[in-house]
DNA sequence: CAAAAAACGACCAATTAAGTCTGTTTTGTA
DNA sequence: TACAAAACAGACTTAATTGGTCGTTTTTTG
């Protein structure tokens, strides 16, 4: 029931490239020294971020990372679901996994499927705006 | 961030007993038959309940257990906390294991903070008494 | 071309999750 | 009193996941 270092090594990632002049790139070096998340560890985080969309990556000498897009459009849910995939707070509510199916119906289904959908939109709604130093 | 299968079945197995009626015990094996978990799985979990006090058992072969108490007394957060230890949604709302406080202010700190107490909240509100079929 | 950057994928150690097995103790009943 | 049925206790196992490392390749630019 915790949130996987991982996940939380790339929010701290995204929060930093939040704070980037605009157009500039940040290297994972520079990210990794900068947020003292294991460089190896943290490339293969931004290669995931980078395919899930949130970031985009400049290969070369001068490359790095930034945001895809602004960084209030970028939220905690795009991140963690970036990294750890869909967010099913128990298994009940991944629905063809879930046993209770099967056995008849589950009496505390409901509940699980209402805590994520509130979970989610918690995170969905949090955005790094808010971690916006210089307001552009 | 998943609830552990043993959580859920410690829960499932707490709903069990709460449509128990009074004065009765049920078995490791009524319990296990009844929600289709794993016997020796659920004698671990149910002893785990015990320790926590919120079942309480009666060894011998008229044996079995039932709630330490009212069932609208026990809430979700109980019996998940039991089985699982404090809940913690992120190593950074742990206090002394989180890295973030060495280095400086972690801006994200807080948001973490609120959402643990949110859920917290939420599950310790939510009480077996909702899953009482005949209400005494 | 050399240096610096990302991309890719294999590998690895430790921990946890989920469950099993074996044996002991307690207790009501025939 | 012996037996059966129940809980108690804890060691053990197996597989998956987590957290991280390493080596190589590709891309880019001064």
């Amino acid at each position: 029931m915790q949130l996987s270092r991982k996940a939380d090594y790339a929010l701290r990632a995204v929060r930093h490239l939040t704070n980037l002049p605009k157009g500039k790139l940040a290297s994972i070096n520079a990210i990794a020294a900068a947020e003292a998340i294991p460089r190896e560890f943290l490339a293969k985080i931004l290669k995931d971020l980078t395919r899930a969309g949130v970031l985009v990556s400049f290969q070369g000498v001068t490359g790095g990372y930034r945001l895809s897009r602004t960084s209030k459009d970028v939220s905690f849910l795009d991140v963690i679901e970036a990294i750890e995939g869909p967010i099913h707070i128990n298994l009940c509510t991944e629905g063809d996994r879930c046993s209770c199916k099967q056995v008849g119906t589950c009496t505390m289904h409901d509940f699980w499927i209402d805590q994520e959908a509130h979970f989610k939109k918690a995170l969905s709604r949090h955005s790094f705006g808010k971690y916006k130093k210089v307001k552009a």
